[in-house]
RNA sequence: UCCGGAGUAGCUCAGCUGGUUAGAGCAACUGACUGUUAAUCAGUGGGUCGGGGGUUCGAGUCCCUCCUCCGGAGCCA
């Protein structure tokens, strides 16, 4: 007797043919006849496919396994054998199935169709549906897939923290970090709230990003990562946005925006090639139910060149595209997400880099170009999903960039660490950041963001 | 946050210009049947009509308000 998974008997039948097993999982769905058998579709979350289960009233408890209800847990041993039905190469012939655990027949996820809607207000039993057990086994397997890629060039993936002093990332609204009591704080002479009476002192949030600090570790290791959760407190309600995210932030030393966007090329075509290698099922689930086409579109992307075009380039295109957009396409007004769209979707139908953004609606630590006008800054946007990356070559000339701190009125006191790194040994630099959910929707032809993260949190939405 | 749409059975929805006891399909349950596989067939139970307030003889239906969800936009990843 040995304990198997339904992935090891469906990835290799012939070995397992005429075996006895032990296997463990929920049911699915359960048929019976008064005849005296019945089927049960088990399932372990090891394989998307579930491994149907024959039983007989030789059973002992036959009456009683045939009234189980979906989602009840079992332990079945038996033999693994052909199957005569044409569903399955194989299944088994049960000799003994052990009830764990009966689930009540009110059970909220039922053998029918149910939206992502409903099944989002049950994020704690919804792992257990067709769909979302694909996703999250899926995500799992390319938050692996990205570890690996990065590992076997060399980076060094650096824990930045979650807890932030920084106030000066200056990438979104930040959730603050406190334990000071909300109805009465401790106040200044002045009334206001007298922070440094708080747990660490002074003002603390959540990470919005953990770049600048990585930048910091970029400089002593050459090539870093980081891969963790971030936290935007914007009122943001969209299907592409959640308040807790993972993000992937590579950065490199002595790198510009073309090896920066190699990179995000390479990483991305890598991960698309690993998933439709090594989740065959689950792909194959995404392209008929989810995304018709999903799979042709990802082959497509990873044999395929990425294009490039300058942002001023995509301002010339939108002009010439004839189409009337809301907002008319000009150039020094940042991209919106229709221009965006037209570019991916309908032009092009291939991920787009575009390049090279007016420095006035991009972040300080951009590299400023020759032309004074831009920076080196880059987007990746997908067709489907929209911007996916988002990366810079970082101004490493330390009289540029505190001239560009100043020019956007932050205070050059905040950044005093992220400075050092320029005054001591300072190098070409380039990262990007990857929304790790986005990508999956990528991956998944999944439409909402909150349907590839397991808890998402949203503005008015944190149960679980 | 802005614009639009929607909250009626466990789920997905119907319910007309306000009018008896609020309907269907699916699911569940009971039984029949079948090497079944989204099984099939028959029967049964199941509702504070999102919350609060108002108009009316009478409100699921009309008005006000709040909440939540969905789609789009902005912000971004």
């Amino acid at each position: 007797m040995q304990l198997a998974t339904i992935k090891q008997i469906f990835r290799d039948p012939s070995a397992f043919t005429g075996a006895t097993v032990e296997l463990r999982g929920w049911i699915r769905t359960v048929r019976t006849s008064s005849k005296g058998f019945g089927f049960i579709e088990l399932n372990d979350g090891s394989f998307f496919k579930n491994l149907q289960i024959v039983f007989d009233n030789e059973l002992p408890n036959f009456d009683e396994v045939g009234k189980l209800t979906i989602a009840s847990s079992l332990v079945v041993r038996g033999q693994v054998v052909e199957s005569p039905g044409a569903g399955q190469a194989v299944e088994l012939k049960a000799s003994a199935i052990e009830i764990v655990g009966v689930a009540g027949s009110d059970n909220p996820v039922q053998k029918k169709r149910q939206t992502f809607e409903f099944l989002r207000t049950k994020a704690h039993l919804r792992p257990r549906t067709n769909t979302f057990s694909a996703v999250f086994r899926l995500r799992s397997y390319v938050a692996f897939a990205i570890h690996r890629f990065f590992q076997e060039q060399g980076f060094i993936y650096v824990h930045t923290p979650i807890i932030t002093g920084s106030d000066a990332e200056g990438a979104g609204e930040m959730f603050r970090v406190s334990t000071l009591d909300p109805v009465n704080p401790p106040r200044t002479e002045d009334g206001a709230v007298d922070w440094s009476q708080d747990f660490f002192g002074r003002e603390t949030s959540l990470t919005v990003s953990g770049q600048l600090e990585v930048e910091t570790y970029c400089a002593a290791y050459s090539k870093v990562y980081t891969f963790g959760p971030t936290f935007r407190a914007e009122n943001s309600n969209t299907a592409r946005h959640v308040s807790e995210f993972w993000m992937i932030e590579p950065e490199i030393a002595f790198g510009d925006l073309k090896q920066d966007s190699e990179l995000a090329e390479a990483m991305l075509k890598r991960v698309i090639a690993d998933v439709l290698n090594e989740l065959p099922e689950e792909m194959e689930f995404f392209n008929r139910f989810i995304d018709e086409g999903l799979k042709e579109r990802l082959e497509l992307v990873r044999d395929s060149e990425f294009k490039r075009i300058t942002y001023t380039e995509a301002i010339e295109l939108l002009q010439q595209s004839g189409k009337s957009f809301e907002f008319k396409p000009e150039w020094g007004k940042d991209l919106q997400t229709e221009h965006e769209r037209y570019l991916v979707d309908e032009l092009f139908k291939t991920p787009v880099f575009v390049t090279d953004y007016p420095k006035d609606f991009k972040a300080f630590y951009m590299r400023l170009n020759d032309d004074q006008k831009t920076v080196a800054a880059m987007d990746l946007l997908v067709p489907g999903v929209g911007e996916i990356i988002g990366g810079s070559q970082r101004e490493e000339r330390l009289d540029v960039l505190e001239r560009r701190i100043a020019e956007m009125g932050l205070n050059p006191d905040d950044y005093w660490w992220y400075l050092d790194v320029r005054r001591y040994g300072a190098v070409p630099m380039a990262g990007f950041g990857l929304g790790f959910e986005r990508l999956i929707m990528y991956l998944t032809g999944m439409k909402n963001i909150r349907d590839v993260i397991p808890f998402p949190r949203t503005p008015k939405s944190a149960e679980f």
